[in-house]
DNA sequence: AATTATGACGCT
DNA sequence: TAGCGTCATA
C-alpha cells in the first residue's frame, strides 16, 4: 500500500515584525511590544503583538491606545512610512535573512509568507537514517507531541522520552521519520536564532496542513510533532475554522451544511455527501484530509510571483481629485519600481504585466492590466492614472473625480526569467520555462476532476480507476501534480535551441519519492555536478545555466545578422545597437567565466 | 473613517 | 486570459 511518507515542517517566526523591531532596538527585548501600521489615530492599529503583551490580553487588530489601557508598559513600534504610505521593506529584508539560512540548509523550501516556510524533509530524513544516530531527550529541548498538553517541563520530558524510546526501539507506527524531522528542525531553529537573532516555532508532520496546524499548538520558541495516530482524537476537538483553507466562507459552509463544530465530526460523512455539498474537488480534499491524507507538495519557490503596493483611502481621506490620484499613483509606482529594480538585479528577471486595482465609492472593485515594457516610475504611474481615468464620470476638463476612490493598488507580475537587458528581454519573450506536470497513481481517492495531459493517457500508470464505493477511506487512484523539472526536460532545454519544450512524463509518485537519485534531481540550484557540453561552442556548461548560455549564442548570431544589414539601419537606431552591444559584452563576459 | 498591506490562488 | 473573489497573516 502506497501512502504518503513525507516529512513536512512548517516554520513560523514568532510575532515576526516585533522581533524585527526588537533586533534594531534590543532594549525592548523582554518587554511587551507591538507593531502598529502607519496612521496614528488612537495609537494605530496593531498588526503584530509579542507574547509578553498577549499575556495582558493585547491582540492583533487592537488600537494602540486600547493596548496601553490593558498594559501600561506596552511599547508601540511604528511601521516605517515613505511618501505617506507604510513601507514594509524592513520586514522583507529580515525575511530574506531567514530564508538565506533555510535555503542554505535545505533543498526543498517553500516561502509561504513573509515569515513562514514549508520544508520537505523527506530526503534529509532518509539520509539521516543512515547515520544511525542515538538520539536522546537532549536533542529535543523544545519539542512537544501534539495531543499532549504538558504543564511542566518534567511532564514534557517524561512523555517525549517514552515516545522517543518507542520509535527508536520499534518503529511500528513509522514515527521514527518524524522524530528525525524534529531533530533537524531543532537544529535549523537554533541556526536561525544564531544567524538572524530570530526565534521561531515549528510543526512537523506528514503533510502541510498538519504541520501548519500543530505549529500553533506550542508557541513561542517551541516545536510540535503531529503523528498520524494522533489525528482522530485531535481532529475531534479541532474547530473547523482552524484548518487552513477553512478559516473563511468555505469553513462556514462546512459548519452549516454538516452541522458540525469540529473537523473530525466529518468522518461520518461519505465521500459522496462531502462532494455533493462542497464540490467534487473540495469534497475529496476534505474526505482525505480528515483521514490524515493531504498531498499538496512543497514547492521550492523562493521568489515572489508578484510585487505590489497598495493603499486604502477610507472615508474622508478618499481620493476625489485627479491631482490627488496622480500623486498616489506616483507614490505607489515608486515603491513598486524600487522593489522591482532590486528584484531584477538579484533574480535576473523582469515583470511583464502591470495590474491596477481600485475600489470606488460605488463599492465596486476594478482590476485592469497592461503590459510592462520598461521599468519606470513615470510609466507605472501614468499607466495607472490612464486606467483610473477611464472610470471618471466627471468632465475630462475638471479636476474632480467621481466616484471617489477608496483604494488603489499597483501590482507587477508575470515574471520572465534569465533576462538581463530590455532589448534582449524582448527578443526572448517567447522563452519561458514551463512547469512540468507529473501524474502518478496511488491508493488515495482521486481529487483531480480531469486529466490534463492527453498524450499521457495511454500509458499504464495513468489508467484511472474510479472509486466504486464511498465508505472506505482508501480506494481508487490518485493523480498528483509535481512542480518539478525532470532530467528529460533539462536535456531538451539543451538540445533544442531557442524553443523551450515542456515535456510531461509520468512517473510513479511513490518511486520518485523513495528513490534518492530522483529526489536529488528535483533541486536545480543545489547540485553542482551536472554539466553538459554545448553543441555550439563545446564548452562544459552547468545544466542550470543552459538557457542563459543559449541566450548568448542566439544574441551573438543575431548581432552577426544585424551587422550584415548595418548600412541600411537609420542613424536613430544606433543607440539601440549600442545597447545590444552592451548586452553582448555582458554575455561574453559571462562566457569567459564559464 | 478605521483591520492595512500584501501575497497566493481558484473560478469563470 | 482577464478580471474578480477568497483566504491568509504581519
Amino acid at each position: 500500500m502506497n501512502i504518503d511518507h513525507r516529512v513536512i515542517a512548517l516554520i513560523d517566526m514568532d510575532c515576526f515584525y516585533v522581533q524585527v523591531e526588537q533586533r534594531l532596538q534590543p532594549e525592548f527585548l523582554g518587554k511587551p511590544c507591538g507593531v502598529s501600521q502607519y496612521y496614528t489615530w488612537k495609537g494605530g492599529g496593531l498588526i503584530a503583538v509579542n507574547y509578553e503583551a498577549r499575556d495582558f490580553g493585547v491582540k492583533r487588530g487592537m488600537r494602540g491606545e486600547q493596548a496601553k489601557e490593558l498594559c501600561p508598559d506596552f511599547h508601540i513600534f511604528h511601521v516605517q512610512e515613505v511618501n505617506g504610505k507604510a513601507n514594509l521593506n524592513r520586514y522583507r529584508d529580515a525575511s530574506a535573512d531567514v530564508f538565506r539560512v533555510l535555503n542554505a540548509n535545505f533543498k526543498l523550501v517553500e516561502k509561504a509568507s513573509i515569515d513562514e516556510a514549508y520544508i520537505d524533509l523527506t530526503e534529509d530524513v532518509q539520509k539521516l537514517k543512515d547515520k544511525k544516530l542515538q538520539l536522546t531527550i537532549n536533542d529535543f529541548s523544545t519539542t512537544h507531541l501534539a495531543g499532549f498538553t504538558t504543564k511542566t517541563e518534567d511532564e514534557r520530558i517524561e512523555i517525549l522520552n517514552k515516545w522517543l524510546n518507542d520509535c527508536q526501539l520499534d518503529d511500528e507506527k513509522r514515527n521514527y521519520d518524524l522524530l528525525l524531522g524534529a531533530y533537524l528542525i531543532e537544529q535549523i531553529r537554533k541556526k536561525i536564532k544564531d544567524q538572524t537573532g530570530f526565534f521561531c516555532s515549528a510543526g512537523i508532520a506528514r503533510n502541510k496542513i498538519l504541520a501548519k496546524l500543530c505549529c500553533g499548538f506550542n508557541k513561542p520558541k517551541k516545536q510540535t510533532i503531529f503523528t498520524q495516530s494522533d489525528i482522530d482524537h485531535i481532529f475531534d476537538k479541532t474547530p473547523v475554522q482552524k484548518i487552513q483553507g477553512l478559516g473563511g466562507k468555505a469553513g462556514e459552509r462546512v459548519v452549516e451544511l454538516f452541522q458540525v463544530e469540529y473537523i473530525g465530526q466529518l468522518r461520518k460523512y461519505s465521500l459522496d455527501m462531502l462532494q455533493t455539498s462542497m464540490g467534487e474537488k473540495d469534497g475529496c480534499w476534505l474526505f482525505n484530509l480528515i483521514r490524515g491524507i493531504e498531498t499538496t507538495p512543497v514547492s521550492n519557490r523562493n521568489l515572489y510571483k508578484s510585487i505590489s503596493a497598495s493603499k486604502n483611502f477610507p472615508g474622508k481621506t478618499c481620493l476625489d481629485t485627479i491631482d490627488k490620484i496622480r500623486t498616489w499613483c506616483y507614490n505607489l509606482a515608486e515603491d513598486v519600481f524600487n522593489r522591482l529594480e532590486k528584484d531584477r538585479a538579484e533574480n535576473k528577471r523582469r515583470a511583464k504585466l502591470l495590474t491596477v486595482i481600485c475600489t470606488l465609492a460605488t463599492n465596486e472593485t476594478i482590476t485592469r492590466s497592461c503590459p510592462i515594457n520598461e521599468y519606470s516610475i513615470d510609466r507605472f504611474a501614468n499607466d495607472t492614472l490612464r486606467i483610473l481615468k477611464q472610470y471618471n464620470k466627471n468632465s475630462l476638463t475638471s479636476n474632480i473625480y467621481t466616484p471617489v476612490i477608496h483604494h488603489i493598488g499597483i501590482s507587477a507580475g508575470k515574471f520572465l526569467d534569465n533576462i538581463n537587458t530590455k532589448s534582449i528581454a524582448d527578443l526572448f519573450s517567447k522563452q519561458t520555462t514551463k512547469i512540468e506536470t507529473i501524474t502518478s497513481t496511488e491508493n488515495i481517492i482521486n481529487c483531480q476532476e480531469e486529466e490534463e495531459e492527453e498524450e499521457d493517457n495511454n500509458t499504464e500508470e495513468n489508467i484511472l480507476e474510479k472509486p466504486t464505493t464511498t465508505t472506505l477511506p482508501i480506494q481508487g487512484d490518485f493523480f498528483r501534480k509535481f512542480q518539478k523539472f525532470d532530467e528529460q526536460t533539462k536535456i531538451q532545454l539543451k538540445s533544442e535551441n531557442k524553443t523551450t519544450t515542456s515535456s510531461s512524463s509520468i512517473t510513479s509518485f511513490f518511486s520518485r519519492y523513495t528513490s534518492n537519485e530522483n529526489i536529488l534531481n528535483c533541486s536545480p540550484n543545489k547540485i553542482d555536478d551536472h554539466y553538459i557540453t554545448c553543441s555550439k561552442c563545446h564548452k562544459s556548461i552547468l545544466i542550470w545555466n543552459m538557457p542563459e548560455h543559449e541566450d548568448f549564442h542566439y544574441a551573438h548570431e543575431l548581432q552577426i545578422e544585424e551587422n550584415k544589414t548595418n548600412s541600411i539601419i537609420k542613424s536613430s537606431k544606433t543607440i539601440k545597437r549600442k545597447n545590444t552591444n552592451q548586452t553582448l559584452d555582458s554575455f561574453i563576459n559571462k562566457k569567459s567565466k564559464m
